[in-house]
DNA sequence: AGTTGATCTTAATACGTATTAATAAACTCG
DNA sequence: CGAGTTTATTAATACGTATTAAGATCAACT
């Protein structure tokens, strides 16, 4: 009896010498083209067989190589996902991609990249290391856009979690509706009677600011109200805000509600909480504070900020489902998908304080 | 002048073709293996300089192919759901697997199409699917053990998260100690003057129980007490552990003292708590209670139980260490590897009670 | 000039698969 | 029974890279 070639992971080659036959035919059998039902049932099952006995798997490289597909789907991440400390901001994305991708037959692919967040490249070591898998999600607030672009141009297949846009190609994206969550809630603090509402946005123009800052001009105009540049404010870093600033702020320019951007790591939350410690200025009391997004992590004796929630498992979930469509070609890319928001109420807003000052 | 060929992503031969020399010169230049510095310092510039012209990236697939090793480590679960829920018990293996994986070089594919399939056997469809990764770790209580051996057999490289033992062949993995940790655990209690410490194990021999018992008799040895069998007794359904039952062993037996195995879910500690709510058992005044290992989500309002830790994260980057290992032929299979618990003091020990039976 | 080295470049090959074109075998039919 | 037809199999090739052994060029030295 021929022994099982000892010498690492069976090939086809290996099968082919088992079951008497060439390459050529397991490669038919296995992978069943077009031409595969010309092979007779005797020598199908032969090779069959003698795949199973020596455990054998089809070797993603060459069949990529070869511009075959693996049902391998990518996870790409522009920061950390695994975190060891509980501030996980992708975290939920994560958990939504591989429901999907397993409930559809696929199987999950962490390109997690050894250098540190700051220099983190998809093209590392000149190689883009993606297309080992069919297809991938990216995700990340720091996204090089220069690396997305490359991607498009070259087309390897990609959903993007969070709207982005590239001035020359197109890309698809599964977004959080941050205008008509920012809009909404806009609405709210107006029918509390708000009527000076600050906004503190992050400084970089990204998608997800603008969008936020879209929703809030449309919010204040469907109130009615006009937008007062100046109630618009660029925080650096969320770490600067401190209870001077907002007394600053309520002081001089008559705020009566602020609306803040979190972050994805706890300084926003530490900040609110700093301020809300000094008892200086009293939430909602002396002034109603919305978050745009969620704080990074839900922890019980944190505070219930009022905020919008992004429905970020459904977004794994959806981004999954897009990719997927793609790659089994039912859809053209570029495809774009927003998701509602979910607003909650939380106890940090509350009626304007009567106009009067003091 | 030659057109940068327009078909498809450019490959080294286009380099090649650019620069007037040979693809094996541009691969020379690229890769830089040990010969790289041989190429004379203007061709490397002419091939360097073509390259940056048509945005030259290496293809993966190739690379790979070559290289004979796809750079894939996977991780399957024997678990009905692939631990990817953060308050899971296996997740901090998949945290520190990934966090190694990551630093040497690989990237991590979770099987989670094979976990999640109707019929969820690694050989789902007569194909071994783990093939597709250079070597796994295998995770999971309900272990498929025909599988295992046949995963030995085909001597596919895989390490197993926790310990495991085949009749036949050897396989190697990353354990916890829970013999260790169990008998310190009963030398503590003896030194708190237990005497008669009850063991509630489960009822299936699994390595992880056995280990436990082995733990619990060499510490009542080492504190020169006698082991009483009736004082073992096995919990089929931790649910089922009700004050009744407790005092019924306190009372019969005169147990002071009790380990229970805790369970991946929640029954046991809902089981203990609701004891503890019955305020008819009070741990540890009137028994003391420990934990032989983590209960599975810490919660801030859950009772610190006393019990022990397993160093999870630790297991898990040690786990893909010694698969790296195997794999790049620096050592040959199987090994083995216990890591130390740690003990975590919690609130429910305590001195046994006086020796008079009320 | 002829031999030996040193330096640089390239032809050839293997990695494992999928596919096309070609071949061999069996079968049909006039 | 040979020509045509169908059916089953395989030889050959391409995918893009890394590497080894061999070739080419030129300098140096007997």
């Amino acid at each position: 009896m021929s022994l099982p070639p000892r010498k690492g992971r069976p090939t086809q080659v290996d099968i082919a010498r088992r079951a008497g036959v060439s390459q050529a035919t397991v490669s038919l059998v296995i992978s069943g083209g077009a031409v595969s039902d010309q092979v007779a049932e005797s020598t199908r099952q032969a090779v069959l067989a003698a795949a199973a006995e020596l455990g054998y798997t089809a070797n993603v490289a060459a069949r990529r190589l070869r511009g075959k597909r693996n049902h391998l789907l990518g996870v790409y991440t522009f920061e950390p996902v695994f975190p060891v400390d509980q501030r996980d901001f992708y975290y939920p994305f994560l958990v939504g991609v591989e429901e999907t991708t397993a409930a559809l037959g696929y199987d999950l692919l962490l390109f997690s990249s050894v250098t540190s967040a700051a220099d983190r490249s998809i093209y590392a070591g000149g190689v883009n290391r993606l297309r080992i898998a069919d297809g991938c999600v990216l995700l990340g607030r720091n996204v090089r856009r220069d690396e997305l672009a490359a991607l498009v141009r070259e087309d390897f297949p990609f959903v993007f979690l969070g709207r982005r846009e590239l001035p020359d190609g197109e890309l698809s994206y599964v977004a959080a509706d941050y205008v008509t969550a920012t809009s909404d809630m806009v609405t709210t603090l107006a029918g509390y009677g708000h009527e000076r509402i600050l906004y503190l946005r992050a400084i970089e123009d990204t998608e997800p600011t603008l969008d936020r800052e879209a929703g809030y001009r449309q919010g204040l105009a469907a109130a009615g109200l006009a937008v007062d540049e100046s109630l618009i404010q660029a925080l650096a870093d969320p770490a600067e805000l401190t209870a001077e600033h907002l007394e600053h702020w309520i002081g001089r320019y008559g705020a009566t509600a602020v609306l803040i951007e979190p972050t994805e790591d706890t300084r926003l939350t530490t900040a609110l909480d700093a301020i809300a410690a000094t008892a200086r200025i009293r939430f909602p009391h002396d002034c109603s504070v919305a978050l745009l997004g969620d704080p990074p992590t839900w922890s019980p004796d944190q505070r219930d900020w009022t905020r919008f929630s992004l429905p970020r498992i459904e977004m794994g979930r959806e981004a999954a489902r897009m990719l997927i469509d793609l790659l089994e070609d039912r859809q053209d890319a570029p495809r774009h998908r927003s998701l509602p928001c979910s607003f909650v109420p939380g106890d940090s807003i509350g009626p304007a304080p009567s106009a009067g000052p003091s």
